[in-house]
DNA sequence: AGAAGGACCAGTGGTCCGTA
DNA sequence: AGAAGGACCAGTGGTCCGTA
């Protein structure tokens, strides 16, 4: 009575399965698809094979899948806004965005990196789906399987690095939008790099950490969104770095505690 | 102001430390005190180096750590309850026993199995803690870190393959003990090996779960002392296997449904 | 130079199967 | 035969570094 169609997802590269699942944005349930229409249209390329023979995988339950299935290693060029030719792809990188606005040329904005994340989170809950309905483990992260399904999915510009070096800034994003976004106008005033804006949401996300008992773990857990995110390993230490530090500043002050700093 | 003397944690067998944390039982928390010193007495053998030269760990925070450290390869005998010799050393099998029961002979019993459960637990929050303290990672499960975690503090009886094998047989004495203890006196009345007695524990576990909507995580999740332990593959198998028949037969009873199943 | 992401690596969950 | 557990293995979390 359940369709077995995905039986193949945790026997990655060994089945050889014509249909593919495309990008679906799984629709209505946020804003990201009219967001998308306007932002994502030029640059959205739509599954270049991997050039390493990878298998594909059959679509699941509900709607909107499509057919196609290209030969293997066709590396046909694709509309990527402009720059046309046969190189292998990338996405384009990012670019210090103001909130609403649309990244010209071949840059994409800090909104569509959010959208990403949440992208990310429809397609773990479609992994979620699938494992409950087959009675399997049910991850309650992102993890490499939903990578590995986005990918199969034909969503190729969203992979593991990529999602994992900005989740601070997406925790920032969901914790505080204000402060997020007068970041973001402020590195674009200035003319700041993407690096030097990702660099800047540490320091408030440990700001609010200190207010609420350092416990960066249930700050994450707590929020709907962030909570299906690892913390990554450096705001981890900066808020243990800072938290021991400004232990060691009220006990060295009060004069009680046990640490031995100076006097 | 914190020791760092566990630094060699997520770097085993790289440091060469002399100091080694016996098994301690995190005294008074529960039973298992005194339970040990009436049943493990004989038994218990304390340290017999494994052979691999695998190297050791300096002891953490608090108390009872003793400092003596073996010869590496000493592979001195050991007393073992009567079974004096060189031969490579394994835990006694268990027989089926009632509750209260003390095992005779070279075999250990149920109260002392599910003892090492309550033992696992205690190094997890060990490890919880050292990891709270050093900010870094806090598992909520008993992983390969815990297991090593306990090899290294002098526990050799305990090891992963073991804790896993038995699972399900702690789960239902946590769940429903009276059904536990009931199964526990029915198969050593009838003489039935250990093996029969934790086949036997399935089925009770897969009717607590038809009562509870079929949610064998969430069932976990919800027990304190059980949520630290994964879910057993097969009773996850058992109970989707047996929620997706009891659905068919309810269906084909009622004749609404998807399914196919002959009339 | 700044940035995207393929691919590697140490340590994980899971359990088989050589051992006693 | 029944059982304990060393040791293996596929796939994970994490991120470096060769690439563009």
């Amino acid at each position: 009575d359940t369709t077995h169609a995905l039986d193949a997802l945790s026997q990655e590269g060994l089945s050889e399965e014509p249909v593919q699942q495309q990008e679906k944005e799984a629709a209505g349930s946020d804003g990201g698809g009219v967001w998308e229409m306007v932002v994502a249209g030029g640059r959205k390329q739509r599954r270049k094979e991997n050039s390493r023979g990878r298998s594909r995988m059959a679509s699941m339950d509900d709607d909107d899948d499509d057919d196609d299935d290209e030969a293997e290693g066709a590396e046909d060029e694709e509309n990527c806004g402009g720059g046309g030719g046969s190189e292998r792809q990338r996405e384009h990188p990012f670019i210090v965005t103001e909130p609403g606005e649309v990244a010209r040329g071949k840059k994409n904005g800090l909104d569509y990196l959010f959208h990403l994340y949440e992208q990310c989170r429809e397609f773990l809950i479609q992994v979620q789906n699938i494992a409950k309905e087959r009675g399997e483990k049910c991850p309650t992260k992102v993890t490499n399987q939903v990578f590995r399904y986005a990918k199969k999915a034909g969503a190729n510009y969203i992979n593991k690095p990529k999602m994992r070096h900005y989740v601070h800034c997406y925790a920032l994003h969901c914790l505080d939008e204000e402060t997020s976004n007068a970041l973001r106008r402020a590195f674009k005033e200035r003319g700041e790099n993407v690096g030097a804006w990702r660099q800047s949401c540490y320091k408030p996300l440990v700001a609010i950490a200190a207010r609420q008992g350092w416990d960066i773990d249930a700050i994450f857990n707590a929020h709907p969104r962030l909570s299906i995110w690892y913390v990554p390993t450096k705001l981890r230490q900066l808020c243990h770095a800072e938290r021991s530090s400004a232990a060691a500043a009220s006990t060295s002050v009060s004069g009680s505690g046990v640490d031995h700093l100076p006097f």
